[in-house]
This record gives C-alpha cells, structure tokens and sequence, in this order.
RNA sequence: AGGACUAUAGCUCAGUUGGUUAGAGCGCUACCUUGACAUGGUAGAGGUCACCAGUUCGAAUCUGGUUAGUCCUACCA
C-alpha cells in the first residue's frame, strides 16, 4: 500500500468490477427498496447539485442493499423539451446557419436524437465515476418507446375521464420559442416601469358628473389598447354612476367600446378607470367572460402588432362582424417600437395626461429570457383542480411525508390554489399529442389515426390530421415512478417496486415534478381494493448547493465547480477555459478569469470520490442550502488517507500473523474491549442518522469514530500489547483480531457513503478478518451488539485518557520536549485508581511518555510538582529542572479561575430555593455533585498553587 | 401583500423532547519528523448563541416583537 492515499489508482477499476458483476441489480430476495432517479437533462451533464443528490440517494441505496433488502435504483434520463431543441437549435445554427424550420419537423427531430445519442453519455459516465450503483440493465428514458405508451395511454385515459380539455385560453406565450408555457415556467422580475395615464373620449355626447366629455385611464401597457373592448368601473363608485352602460369611442382605432361596471375596477387605485383588453391581460379576461365582452387579439406569435386584429365572442368562437381593423402605421411593429409610437401619437393627439414611474413586477419566460405575453390560443389543459384533491390528503394522512417537514406547508399552499395546467407546447421535441382532427375541427383522441376511427365510429376513409403540438416536459416525468416499472403492462417489477419508497430532489421542483407526480401516481395506480397507490412514501428534500459565498452557482457568475474536477482535479488554464469558453456573455470572461485565478491559482487537485461523497454527506444537514467549502473537502480526503494509513498499520501488525481467523484462545486487552463497545454505539447511531436522513450526523459518528477512538486511541493502545516481547500468546492474538475486525466492521459501516476506499482495504483484510465475500457492497451491514457495550471498559479508558491527557497537558504548557520522558507521581488516589494503574502501566508509559510512575501512600512526601487532577487524584510531574515556578502558577491560576466561575455559578443555582424546590430531582443531585466536585478540586488546586508560590 | 426559512468561534456549520463548562472542521498560536499517516502528532487561544421583552427554578433551545438576509406564492389597470 502506498503511504499516501491514490483514489484514483483504485476508483476507477472497482465500479467496473462491480458492474461487470451486476451487483447493482435488485437480488430478488427480501422486501423491497426502490428509489427512482430525478431524470437528468439527457443532454445536460452532472453539476455539484446532482452529484449532492446522488450521494444521498446512492448512501440509501447502498445501505439498503447491505441490510438485505431487494433494493431498486432506478437510472433513466429526462428528454427535457424546451432545454434540448433550444440547444440543439442554437447548435444547428451555429453550424450550418439553418433554423429547424429549414429542416423541417422530421429531420429535425432527426438531429435531436442524433445529438441526445452524441452527448447522452456524459451524464452516464459521470455517474461512473461518482460511484453510483444504479441498475444500469433498465436504464430509461421519458421518449423510449415504453414511455411513449405509457405517455399515450395516460393522456387518452384522462381525456375520456373528462380530466384533460382543449379549449381556447388566454394562455402564457413566449414569443421567442413561440411556445405556451405554465404558470410555473413564468419567472416575475421586479422592474422599474411606466404607469401612462390616457384621455379616452365619451362617445354619443356623454359627459361625466364633473362635466368632462372624457374618461383617464391609467395602463402599463399602452400597445394593448389598440385591442380594447371596453372600461370598466367599480360598480359602487359614485363618480362613475352615471356611465355605466355609455361607450368609448377609443382613440387611434375608433371603435366603439362599453363601459362596464365590474369589482375588478379599485376605486382607490388610479382614476377607478380600467381599460379591458381580455385577449392580452389575464384579469381583464375574466372581466370580458364577466361582462359579455367580446376579445380583439391584436399581436402575432411573435408579439408583434398585427396588419389585421383577430376578433372572438366571449365564448372564444370567431366573431365575424367586429372591425379587426388596426391602423397602418403600427402593422408588424415589434410591441415595445409600437408601445413608443403609440404613446407619442396620444400625446399629439392631447389625450396623455401624464407618466408616473411605476414598481411592478413583470413575467420572463424561464427559457427565452424574455417578456411573456398572454396570449389567446388553442391549448390542451389538464384539470388539475380534480387530480389534487386526493394528493393534497395523501400528504394530509401522512401517507407521503416531507423531510424536512416544512415543505409540506409549501406543497399545501400551492396544491389548495391550483390552477389547470396548460400541457400543450407548441415545440417539435416532445411527446406529440396523441389527438386528431377532421377537417371540420372534431377533435378524436387515440393512439393513432385507425384507432379513432375505430373507437369513434368514423368512416374509415375520414381524413384525419395529428395534432401539431407535443406535451410539457413535466407531463412524461410526471409517470415517472410507474412508467419506469414498465406500467401499463402490469408486471413483476411494478409491483415489487411499487409504490416506491424514498425520492429524493431539491426543492425547486415540488411543483414541477414532485407535485404533478404524486397527482398522476394516484390517480392511475390503485391497490387491489382500489385504493390510490402513492408514488413515494418520503420526499427527501435537499438545498442548493451553493458557491463559497452563498451565491448560486451559474456559468454567467463563473462559480461553477464540476463534480468531476473535485475528484480528478483540473489546472487552472483548464479551469478557465470550462469557466469562459462559449459563453453566451463574452463580456464577462475576463471578470471570471480574474476570479478563477485568484480562487484557484494552482487549479484544482485531485480528491477522489470518496472525499467527495464524504464531504456531501458531511454537509447534508436538512432544510438548508449548502455553502460549498473547498477546505471542507481537503479536510475529507485527508480523512480517507487517515483510514488508508489506519488499514496500512493494521495490515504491517497482522499479514502472516495469527489474527484468530482460526479460532484459538483471546485475551482482550482494556483497549479491545473499550474499542469493542465503542464500535456497537458508533453502528447504532450511525444506522440511526441513516433512518432519519441525517448524513451529516452519519458522517460526523464515522469521522469521530475512525480518527479519534480507532486512530488516536486504540491504534496507539495497540502498540504496547503487538511490541510487546513478554505478551501472551493469547493477548496478541485479541489485539490484533480486534484490530482487524473493528477495521473491517467499520469499512462496511462507511460503505454506502465511500464505497471505493472501503472496498479496496476491505479485500486486502478481508482474509485477516475471516471474511470471504466477493466485495463488500453486499456484506451485511453491521448491527450494534449490546452485549458487546462495555461501560466498564469505557470508564477506564477514560480514566486512562485522562491521565495521559493531564501529563500531556503540563508537557505542552510548560514547553517539555515531546522526547523528555517523564517520571509521574500518583498521589491522593483511591483503590480503584490504584488497581487502574496496576493494570495500565504499558498503556500509560507508552502513550505519556513515561520513565517511571510512582504510587504514592497516604502520608508519603511528594516531591515539588505540577498537578493535574483526575477525578480525586493528583497526578504530579515534578518540577526539579522541568518546570518554572511562575509558570506553573500561571498554568494552576487559569484552571483556578475556571473553577471559580464553575463553582460560583453552581452554588448560586443551589442556593435558589426556587431551583430546588421545583426542578426535577435528578436534576438537583447532578448539581449537587457537579458542585461538590468543583469545590474539591477547586481545594486541592489552591493548596498546591500556596505551596508552590511558598517555594 | 401573505408565507417559509436563516442569524451560534475569524470562516463553513452541528447543537434531537428547555438542565452540557455551548461543540466540530477549517483557519490561527506554540512545539514536534516518535517504527500507519506532515493529507500527520501534541498542547493552546478564540463565542454576551443578531437584538428587545416574556414564559420558567432554569432559555442557544419555547412565545411575542424588532432588525438583517434568503427564498416561495400572489398581485400591482
């Protein structure tokens, strides 16, 4: 073994022994456990946010499966709609200065699977290397064929349920990818905005109570007006009584328009006008459907004016006798050259009373980056209004729970306000929709053309057309736990896996995903009694892992770390180049040059997996996003060449030796039996954070466990019994089996968190320790052994350690060279603390550095000496020659000190009745003793600094 | 506007039903290459637990409020 720890001379080799091996697969024994994979981006690669999640999921999985269980971790990739044709768009340009409409649908979509085929493979390869034990025998994809009808089924079945309807809706458009989006792909910013006031005339004469032959309104957007249907006031407002019921004749269009009266209108805000364009305003929508209203669409797909507005009934049918009639100059302007024009031309017209700066927020699509626009269209919607009812109460009941438990409030909020959900997009890379159409607009929903024909009855000669548009992304991965189980064919592993048991995701996608699975789970996925099956019984869910300085990473902030690079490292110019190479801001590279430079001037170096892993883990504490912390992760690969070097003493003291594999004759030391104990308590807590997702909490027993009771302590306890020429047979035997089997249980313990450097010590000892598994990935977990807790064992160790730590601790302060050794005194003790030392004298002289320890008898003389105390006993180190007075009463005032304030607070809360009287019982005795000791201490310590300040 | 979360050592964070001398890692100081490990060892310094009230015998922990920050939802003609 090397003296350093080389993770990638050994990372590498074992995850492909292991999948050679198929140990990945479920073993098809024991109950099941199966976590499904949040689909990444097939064409994306891994960020530190997956390989944060993968961890968790892989830690899981990888425990489960060593406690025996069927355990499923189900891999598959997400087609990721709007994501992938915008890249695979942007590339085709870049190439060959085409668009995807110079393709054409087909060949386009050609290129796409091309391109998911080229660079699919990324993110399979970095899960390689993170270690993650999917069962990459049933990878999945959202377009396989099995998802595509499993996509097709559901749709048809919700659509003959009643749950899913076309209809014309004011919808958001994104007018660069020419798509509708939900609401929840609508990003609001906040901007500093206009507020224009405008003059609209009264028609027929009319004028106000105060005379005016005019109403104001006041509109963010003037540009809308040119498709106005009418104003709307407050029906209670006084000012405005007597027109309701008059008309507008609207400026620059000329058409005539109602005034409305409608709650929508805030007779505090404003003048209490509202002017009403239901085709290109949600709330003024709903107040045309409220008053009759009809609706003027008067922008193309691309949000520009049209040459002729579209016009429709309230009900969204065409309305034939309405003017579309826009006025020349503002025929194909982009909207915000025609909100300019427009604006200029009611000021010349008199009719601008006046601009106010205006805060407000605006919506951006989350994709094209830029202002959505609602927009009046055809689309599908899913009723989800329906399909959340019994979601929300499988969360109520407790059937699905959130870790941490907040989320649940989120989840509530937003499942109880629910809005039907626009499924339909207007791209080429998707699930196409799997509807057809007559040429009279009838609209048939099947699989296919002669499939419809079949189901409705139609003329088998009937031309029928496709729908154009494909589902939302998050429609197929919707289906995700049951569709990646081969549903709707009923089989084997659906119903082993299902339902599933953990998911684990971040927060940001609850709604998205989260969400909308639980609604379709439920709603197709029904126990024999009939029963909704949910989807997961435990959503895990993680924060964001963050830069060092708690800001988001993002290619445009060039804080970016890769997974990978924390493993196999990356020299700076390597690291620039990933961080400014292809940026869609070229501006900004030399800024994040800059910052590279500074944060990382020799680059990255290699950590390996496992540190990686560990180091995740370490920070997963719930309900908290993670400020990513490069000093963290040194601090864990030093932590995995700590265990490296730990397997290393432990393979030198025991290789060729009798380690009782064989059985034969132990006495186990102090030090044997104490580790012995420890290791239970250690299995025990670290299965117990595993149960309640507490990887941080796992983590940190591990990391206590190793470095400081098996590394610190027993490693070197282990020294005097293995050098040793006059121990036993038997003794050596114990220490070194101890040796060797703590080792091996606590690889096995650490496995699911750092499976490559457990594996690769764990088949070098494994023999030592009797073991003959082919890896450790499908070794039982250990399980604590109570009978094996040794309180004894521990209560003298602890005695032992505090002895040494007080030699230790006088040496240190007192500048006494680590190679002096030392003669100890041991005064003032008891019987136990005699028989201790009796039985102790190898492990003390060894780790304290002694020459010799001398018992000292009531009544003895005591040379002059600094003291430390332990429990009752005074261990003293004479000063003849080592020690300066002054100092060791400096040394001696500071614990003094201590001891005051210790004893001052302690005998004030003893001295209130109140605390007496009330507080529990135990808990009085518990100060009481706290207190007793001090003050004994606090005794002894200003006895001995009078005698020696006396000197 | 409503809601959630966060505030603990120089930094990044733990602290489970109120009772610990408030912990860890990194960083810092001093010393040390001792036969697993300098990616190491030993010792040490460092905190008014954001602030103000309250409940309680007792509050980092519970309640209310204040301040600062992060985020979500909704709305703003």
């Amino acid at each position: 073994m090397d003296t350093t720890y080389q993770p990638q001379e050994i990372e590498k080799s074992w995850y492909k022994t292991w999948e050679d091996n198929n140990y990945f697969a479920p073993s098809g024994e024991g109950d099941s456990y199966c976590i499904m994979i949040p689909p990444p981006n097939v064409t994306g690669s891994l960020h530190m946010g997956h390989a944060f999640q993968h961890t968790i999921m892989d830690a899981l999985t990888r425990y489960k499966r060593m406690q025996g269980k069927n355990t499923l971790w189900q891999v598959g990739t997400d087609h990721a709609g709007i994501a992938t044709q915008m890249v695979v768009e942007r590339k085709l340009a870049a190439e060959s200065q085409q668009s995807r409409h110079d393709l054409g649908r087909d060949a386009f979509i050609e290129k796409i699977w091309e391109w998911k085929e080229e660079s699919g493979g990324t993110i399979t390869r970095q899960m390689r290397r993170l270690g993650n034990s999917v069962d990459w025998n049933h990878e999945r994809f959202t377009m396989d064929s099995g998802f595509y009808h499993a996509v097709q089924e559901v749709f048809i079945r919700l659509y003959d349920d009643g749950l899913i309807y076309r209809g014309k809706r004011l919808v958001n458009w994104d007018p660069k990818l020419h798509t509708a989006i939900s609401d929840l792909e609508v990003e609001n910013k906040q901007v500093k905005g206009k507020m224009w006031y405008l003059r609209y005339p009264l028609a027929d004469g009319v004028k106000t109570d105060a005379g005016d032959d005019f109403i104001v309104v006041g509109t963010t957007r003037p540009e809308t007006m040119l498709g106005d249907t009418g104003v709307a006031v407050n029906p209670d407002d006084e000012r405005y009584q007597s027109l309701i019921g008059k008309f507008i004749e609207l400026p620059l269009v000329g058409r005539r328009i109602p005034i409305v009266a409608d709650e929508h209108a805030d007779m505090e805000k404003g003048t209490g006008c509202v002017k009403i364009t239901p085709a290109h305003d949600f709330n003024d929508y709903e107040v045309g459907k409220r008053c009759g209203l009809p609706m003027i669409n008067v922008l193309t797909f691309n949000a520009d004016i049209r040459d002729e507005a579209q016009t429709f009934n309230t009900d969204g049918s065409v309305n034939n006798e309405l003017s579309g009639y826009i006025p020349e100059k503002y025929r194909g302007m982009e909207r915000f050259a025609a909100r300019r024009e427009i604006v200029a031309d009611l000021e010349a017209l008199g009719l601008l009373v006046k601009i106010d700066e205006n805060d407000m927020t605006i919506p951006y699509g989350d994709r094209g980056g830029v202002v959505i626009e609602p927009m009046l269209t055809d689309q599908w919607f899913a009723d989800a209004k329906t399909l959340a009812k019994p979601a929300i109460e499988a969360v109520e009941n407790g059937d699905i729970k959130f870790v941490p438990k907040q989320y649940e409030n989120m989840y509530f909020a937003w499942m109880r306000d629910i809005q039907d959900w626009c499924i339909s997009r207007q791209l080429w890379w998707g699930h196409r929709i799997p509807a057809f159409y007559d040429n009279d607009g009838n609209v048939y929903v099947a699989n296919d053309k002669d499939a419809a024909r079949a189901k409705y009855g139609l003329s088998p000669e009937l031309e029928l057309r496709q729908d154009d548009d494909v589902l939302d992304t998050w429609f197929s991965s919707a289906l995700w736990t049951f569709g990646t189980l081969g549903w709707p064919e009923a089989n084997e592993r659906l119903n082993t896996f299902h339902p599933t048991d953990v998911l684990v995701t971040g927060f940001d996608i609850i709604f998205f995903w989260v969400a909308r699975m639980i609604m379709m789970t439920m709603h197709f996925m029904k126990d024999e009694d009939g029963k909704p099956q949910v989807p997961f019984h435990t959503v895990y869910v993680t924060g964001l892992i963050r830069d060092e300085s708690g800001d988001k990473m993002s290619k445009s902030k060039g804080n970016v770390l890769d997974p990978l690079d924390m493993i196999d490292g990356i020299s700076l110019p390597d690291l620039l180049e990933k961080r400014t190479g292809n940026m869609m801001q070229p501006q900004l590279a030399e800024k994040i040059g800059k910052r590279t430079e500074k944060e990382f001037p020799e680059g990255i170096s290699a950590h390996g997996t496992d540190a990686l892993r560990f180091t995740l883990a370490a920070l997963a504490s719930t309900g908290r996003d993670i400020n990513w912390d490069m000093k963290r992760l040194e601090g864990y690969r030093n932590f995995c060449n700590k265990l490296w070097n730990a397997a290393r003493y432990v393979k030198m003291n025991t290789e060729g030796e009798d380690c009782g594999q064989a059985g034969g004759d132990v006495s186990l030391s102090l030090a044997d039996r104490w580790i012995i104990s420890r290791l239970q308590k250690v299995e025990a807590e670290v299965s117990k954070h595993f149960d309640e997702y507490r990887f941080d909490m796992a983590s940190k027993a591990l990391y206590d466990f190793i470095w400081n009771d098996y590394c610190a302590w027993y490693l070197e306890l282990s020294k005097p019994v293995l050098w040793d020429d006059n121990a036993s047979a038997e003794a050596k035997r114990g220490t070194r089996r101890t040796l060797v089997r703590v080792l091996e249980a606590v690889l096995r313990l650490t496995h699911p968190i750092m499976p490559y450097i457990t594996e690769e010590i764990w088949q070098q000892i494994k023999h030592l320790a009797g073991k003959t598994g082919d890896t450790i990935m499908l070794q039982p977990y250990p399980v604590a052994d109570d009978s094996k807790i040794d309180s004894d064992a521990e209560a003298e160790i602890k005695w032992l350690q505090g002895v040494i730590t007080g030699v230790r601790n006088i040496r240190g302060e007192m500048g006494i060279s680590p190679a002096k050794e030392l003669d100890v005194l041991f005064q003032n003790g008891g019987e136990l603390d005699k028989t201790r030392l009796e039985s102790n004298r190898a492990f003390l002289s060894k780790l304290a550095s002694l020459s010799s320890i001398t018992w000292l008898n009531a009544g003895d003389e005591a040379p002059m000496s600094a003291t430390q105390l332990v429990g009752d006993m005074e261990v003293l180190v004479p000063m003849a020659g080592l020690i300066d007075k002054t100092a060791e009463l400096a040394r001696l005032q500071k614990e003094l000190d201590k001891l005051q304030k210790e004893t001052g607070r302690l005998k004030g809360k003893l001295t209130n009745e109140k605390f007496v009287s009330n507080a529990p019982a135990d808990v009085v005795a518990k100060e009481q003793e706290k207190l007793a000791e001090a003050e004994k201490a606090l005794l002894k310590l200003q006895e001995q600094y009078g005698k020696i300040e006396a000197l």
